[in-house]
DNA sequence: CGGTCATTTGACGAGCATCAACCCCTGTGG
DNA sequence: CCACAGGGGTTGATGCTCGTCAAATGACCG
C-alpha cells in the first residue's frame, strides 16, 4: 500500500503525470512501493512477467547469465520502467535484474498494466514512448559491439557519463567487474584498457576517471550521435 | 492510392484486423503501397523518420554504415512493421534500410501513425506488442554477441532458420557477405566456420545447408529458448 | 572465351580471454 | 599492535579467436 504523500510523489513522475486520474489511481491501488539494498536480484531471467517495475530511486543493472559468466544488457537509472517488454507482451523476463545500489522500485501487478493501457490513451502513449527509447538503447549498445574495440566502447562510455554532469570527471558507481560486463570484456582488460587510456588524455584515480583533455579523449573515441547520445 | 482490392488484403493483415474500419482507413488513406527490386536502400540512417514502414512481402534488412564496413542490425520477414520505433519517438533512423530481394512495401506517414494510435486502443496495443517484440529481438541479439563466438552464432542461425520450416535444410536467401555482416564476421572467417560446422552434422552445397544430423547441430550449438527462440 | 564478381584458402598479426601471481587495502582476532 | 585472511584490482605470460591482406579458385554472364 502507498501512503497518500507517496502517491503525489508518484504522480509528478513524467511518467504519470499528463494520465488522467481516474487511471493513474487504478494503476496505483494494487502497487508496491518498495526499498532494497544494493546487490538484491530483483528478477531471474525465464521466470514470467507479474509485475511492471519502475525504478523510482537507486540505480539497477539489467544482465544476463550465460553458462557462468554475467553479462550487462543495460544500467537503468531513476526513473524509467524496466521489463516493460515482458509485460506488455505477456512473456518470461529475458534478463536478470538486480540493485546495484539502494534502490526504490514500484511494482505494479502486470495485468492492470495492460488494463490500463487500454483504458488511457495518454498512458499508452507514455508505454509506447517507453518500448522506442528501450529498444533504440539495445539497438545502440548493439552497434557499439559490432563496430567498436573494448577499449573503444570503454572510451564511448566515459564519455557519455561525463556528458550526464557538468563535471570534468566520472565515477564508476559500481565495481570494475560490473563495469566490464556492461562494456563487453573482463576484468583483467577492462584494467588494462583503463590504463591505455591515460595516454588519451584521462586519469584513474581509483573509481574517479578525470577527464584532462577531453579533445583528446574524443579525438580517440570517435563518439557518434546514432551510437552514443541517450536522447537520440 | 491503394485499389480496393489491396485494401482488402492489407486489412486481413494480423496488423491491421482487428482494428476499427474508420482508422483504418484513416490509416491508409494517405499510405503509398510500393514494389522494389532487391537491393534498393529504402531508408538511410540518420534521416528523420517521415514515414512507418509495413513489408507486406519480400526480404529487407537493418543495417548500419561503420567506417566503411556494414554491421546487420535485423532480417524482416513479412509482415512486419520496421523502424516504429523511430515513428513513435519521432526521431531520426538509428539505422539503414535496403530491400534483399523484391519487396511490397507500406508506406504510412508518420504523423498519421501517431495520430491514430490516439485514436484507436486496438490499433495502439498492436504497436506496443511489435515494439515490444523488436526489442526483445534486439536483445536476444546482443546477449548472443556478448556470449557466443562466431561460430556459435553461425550454428544458432542455422538452426533458427531450420525451425522456420519442416525441411532439413537451410537456403541462404542473400550472398555470404550480408550473412556474415548478420553474423557479426567477415565474409572470409564465415567461410571457415561453415567449413568447420561440416564436423557437426551439417553439409554445404553453395547457398543450401543440408542438417544431417541435427541433434550433433545442437549439441554444438546448445541454442537457448531465451536467445534463439524467436517467440520468447 | 575473357572478364567480373562471389567465395575459398593461406599466412600473419591484433585483440582479447584465460590462468596465475601479486599488490593493496580493510577488517578481524590473537 | 601485529599477523593474517579475504576481496578488489593490477600485471604478466600464453594461446585462442578473429580480422586483415593477398592470392587462388570457382561461378556466372556477356
Amino acid at each position: 500500500m502507498l501512503r497518500s504523500q507517496e502517491l503525489t510523489q508518484l504522480k509528478a513522475l513524467p511518467l504519470f503525470a499528463d494520465m488522467a486520474e481516474a487511471s493513474f489511481n487504478a494503476l496505483l491501488d494494487a502497487a508496491l512501493l518498495q526499498q532494497f539494498p544494493a546487490g538484491v536480484v530483483l528478477i531471474r531471467e525465464g521466470e514470467p512477467a507479474d509485475f511492471l517495475h519502475v525504478l523510482v530511486d537507486g540505480l539497477v543493472e539489467i544482465y544476463t547469465e550465460q553458462n557462468g559468466d554475467e553479462w550487462g544488457i543495460s544500467l537503468i537509472k531513476p526513473v524509467t520502467t524496466f521489463i516493460l517488454a515482458a509485460v506488455v507482451s505477456d512473456q518470461s523476463y529475458l534478463n536478470s535484474v538486480r540493485t546495484l545500489a539502494e534502490s526504490r522500485v514500484l511494482l505494479i501487478p502486470a495485468p492492470r498494466v495492460r488494463a490500463i493501457f487500454d483504458q488511457d490513451v495518454v498512458f499508452a502513449r507514455v508505454v509506447a514512448q517507453e518500448l522506442a527509447l528501450a529498444y533504440r538503447a539495445s539497438v545502440k549498445k548493439l552497434k557499439g559491439h559490432m563496430a567498436r574495440s573494448s577499449i573503444e566502447r570503454l572510451a564511448n562510455w566515459v564519455l557519455a557519463e561525463a556528458n550526464r554532469g557538468p563535471g570534468h570527471n566520472v565515477v564508476i558507481p559500481f565495481d570494475r567487474g560490473t563495469l566490464a560486463s556492461h562494456i563487453g570484456t573482463t576484468r583483467e582488460n577492462l584494467s588494462r584498457s583503463l590504463a591505455l587510456l591515460t595516454d588519451h588524455g584521462v586519469r584513474i584515480r581509483g573509481r574517479e576517471i578525470v577527464i584532462d583533455h577531453r579533445d583528446q579523449l574524443e579525438a580517440f573515441a570517435r563518439p557518434q550521435p546514432l551510437i552514443d547520445d541517450p536522447s537520440s
